[in-house]
Order: structure tokens, then C-alpha cells, then sequence
DNA sequence: ATACCTTTAGAACAAGCGTTCGATGGTACG
DNA sequence: CGTACCATCGAACGCTTGTTCTAAAGGTAT
């Protein structure tokens, strides 16, 4: 059923970091177009995004994209693999430096906000697109990811529940969480910017309070 | 500029309720086919919602369509003006019932809950969907009443923190409740299902506690 | 039966869509 | 110089899009 004739790269890793470009030679302006598909699927949305806009927002012909990608849901899923991936391995390597829970959860909430804060149109697809081309076993692939993450942050509220006795049910509580740290924002843009650390630390404190009776804090 | 030749409909009011329908001896169907659209618009996003799909789902033909609304955007506005114009009226009338802050809150809360709970496709269609028709005025109204009704939660928000002197900032705490109440879940839907008392209770509860320094309750 | 108004639907339109094809210029190596 | 390969692009294809046109069916009052 599926034609894989070309084999098109087997993709660095995401988080834009600077490695070993040798290999694919290619790869340098595969991330030029993903970076560009990015923005416009999050800021128009997959179905309103057309391929002449990425072709323009990207300053590569249109033909010139099905060069380094197979095509418009290939996008899509390369977009939303590489960031699950990152996000994985960002937050595996935060979580190894600290061990209590509740330190654990400043780790996570700290990582998210910052790789939200600093790849905002990829964690918005991430988040927020889907491919309506249905039958794909790719689209299967990064929710399986996506739910090895959510469950990172469910194994860590479930410590901090029993060490804390909290009343609220840890599934619950994992989707507010989420939620809160889910910018940009629908509702009310708040006219006050902070900076990440200030954002990540009032996310903390605000869910830690309500979470567990009100016994918050946690210093590493 | 623009052309208005067809009446089309004064609109009644948008909850659904059944009032005097000989006012307008059409609105009953046009009711039916906003029903339709807000779910597909909810479900498939407004670009990728195609007007054979609304015909589709709501019964209408194609070209029949045209004979209750003006056009696609005309649609996703109806939709997105009723929607904002009943959470008004609502929580409007909720609000006059009580008069402490935290009260206050606690009826906002259960009211936007439930209004989403009721009716979720036109929730979701106001607060994520977005017509890139672009030059509208009816766009910038939607938005105006949407800001109104952001403020009434942010000045509850106010009158909460004067009591309780808590530490977070307002527009960034309602932003953070905005998140948490716009169902549905984002991330890792919760396999456990509540009734929308218990969600909106401890929505109400978990934010409290972290807004306020713990000191939550409130029973009217 | 005639005239009128509301409501419906099939057919068609131009514009835009994702994708493919064939051709082009540019290096690298014989 | 010639050949092979890589990167790139304009043009075009078939299909879907939102919208309009035209005609006809159903109902009621004359």
C-alpha cells in the first residue's frame, strides 16, 4: 500500500542544535522549511495553510518543497515527531538531576515552559494540528509519543499525591496542569509579559497550592 | 462596500431556547444548521470544514444553505456572536444572585462549566476558530464581547485577591482559569469521566487554593 | 385553475488546492 | 570537453472549493 521509494533523510535530531551536518547534506534547509511550515500551520492551521504559503514563507519554490519532503502531511508529522522527540529528551534529561516529586514537578513544569517559550510553533502544532488525511500509521506513532510524555507528568503528580494526600484525582489534575502551560493563550492575552522563569515559577506555585492542601515549595 | 440586500434573520436569542418561533417562520431550520456547522467546524476546524460537509451533516442542500445564511463566514459569525451573547446573559444572571467575591467566582465557574458541558461544539468553535476571511467587522464585535466577558472574570479575580492579598498577578491567573475551564482537554484525556458539578467544583477548588494562599471555600 | 411566494436542489462557474513533470543551470570528475 | 548528478523551478494536471444561477416543487388565497 505505502510507496517508500525515496528515502529522504533519516532525520537528525530536533532541537535545532548544531550536530554532525555532514551526514545529510540536505538537512540544513529541511529545517529552513520545517521552521517556516511551522509558523504558518500554527498561526493559519493545517487545513488553511496551502502549500504556495509555506512556498513563500519559506523563500523555496513550491515544487522545490516535494524535493525535501514528501508532502503536505509529511510535514506535518516530521514537524510533530521531531518535537515530542525533543520533548522527551529534554525532560528525561531535566528529571535525572533531582530525585523528591515535588522537585520533579518544578523540573517538568520549568522544561515545558521554557521549550514552549522557545519553539512556540512547533509546540503549538504539537498540540493543537491534525492530519485529516486520516489512514497513516505516523499520525499513531506521535500520539503513542505524546502519551509516554503525559505520562511522565502523571507518574510524577502521582508521587507528589501520595507523599501530600491531595484531593484531587491525578488524571484531572494532569490535564489542568497541561492546560495552564499550554500558551499562547485563547482567552484574555494578558497585556503582562513575563519572563520564562517568572511564567514557569507562577505556574508552579499556582498548581502546587491548589493540588496538594497548600504545603507548596520546593528548592534543588 | 457592503451589499445588504437580504434581511435574513434579526436572530433571536442563542441558548436554544424554545421561545416564540412565529417571529421568524425560518429560524427553526436555521437553528438546525448552525447546530450542524458548529459541530463540524468543532471537529474538523473551520478551513477544513468544506460547505458540502455542512450540507452533508445537516440535511440542507448545498445551495440550500445559501437561503439561511449569507456564506461560510457568515456561519462561523452567527455562531461565534450567539455563543458569546448567551455565556453573557447567563452568567449575568448567575452573578446577581450572589455578592461575595469568592461566591462570585464559584458562579462563574459553575456557569461557564456547564455552558460548555451543554453545548461544546459552540464553545470550542468561539474560543479556537477563527475566520481568515480577515476584513470584518463582525469579527472585531465578536471580539469585543468575548473581551467583556473575559473582564467580568477578571474583575471578580480582582475583588478576590483585595480579600485574600494573593500573590499571583490577576490577568495571568485568569488567563491560567480560562485554561483550565475551556474544555475539551488538550493533552491526555482523562479516561475518567465526571459530572459537571464535580468538574467545575474542583476546577473551583484547585485554583483557589493555589490563587488564594489555601484559604478557599465559599457556600452560598 | 391561476397566480404568488417560500423553499429546495441540480448544474455550472471561476478560483484555489496538492501534486507531478520536464527542463534548467551548476559542480565534479573522466 | 563531455558526462553524470544534484538542486531548483515554471508550467501544468486533475480535483475540490465557495458561490451563483436557473428551474421546479409544494402550499395557500383568490
Amino acid at each position: 500500500m505505502s510507496d517508500e521509494s525515496t528515502p529522504l533523510a533519516p532525520a537528525s535530531q530536533p532541537g535545532s542544535v548544531a550536530g554532525a551536518p555532514s551526514e545529510n547534506p540536505r538537512a540544513p534547509k529541511l529545517e529552513t522549511l520545517l521552521a517556516a511550515a511551522a509558523t504558518t500551520f500554527a498561526t493559519r492551521g493545517y487545513s488553511g495553510t496551502s502549500m504556495r504559503d509555506i512556498a513563500h514563507d519559506s523563500g523555496i519554490s513550491l515544487s522545490g518543497i516535494y524535493y525535501y519532503t514528501r508532502g503536505k502531511s509529511s510535514l506535518l508529522y516530521e514537524i510533530q515527531s521531531r518535537t515530542i522527540d525533543a520533548l522527551l529528551a529534554s525532560v528525561a534529561q531535566a528529571l535525572s538531576t533531582v530525585t523528591r516529586p515535588l522537585d520533579q514537578l518544578l523540573q517538568f513544569v520549568e522544561n515545558h515552559t521554557a521549550y514552549s517559550n522557545d519553539h512556540p510553533a512547533f509546540v503549538r502544532v504539537l498540540s493543537h494540528e491534525t492530519a485529516p488525511d486520516g489512514t497513516d500509521e505516523r499520525r499513531e506513532a506521535v500520539e503513542l509519543k505524546r502519551n509516554e510524555y503525559v505520562k511522565v507528568l502523571r507518574d510524577i503528580l502521582d508521587r507528589v499525591r501520595q507523599e501530600s494526600s491531595a484531593p484531587v484525582p491525578t488524571p484531572f489534575a494532569c490535564d489542568m496542569l497541561f492546560a495552564m502551560m499550554s500558551g499562547p493563550r485563547q482567552w484574555g492575552v494578558s497585556d503582562t509579559e513575563f519572563n520564562v522563569g517568572m511564567a514557569s515559577r507562577l505556574i508552579y506555585d499556582l498548581f502546587v497550592r491548589g493540588f496538594t492542601g497548600g504545603a507548596a515549595a520546593a528548592r534543588p
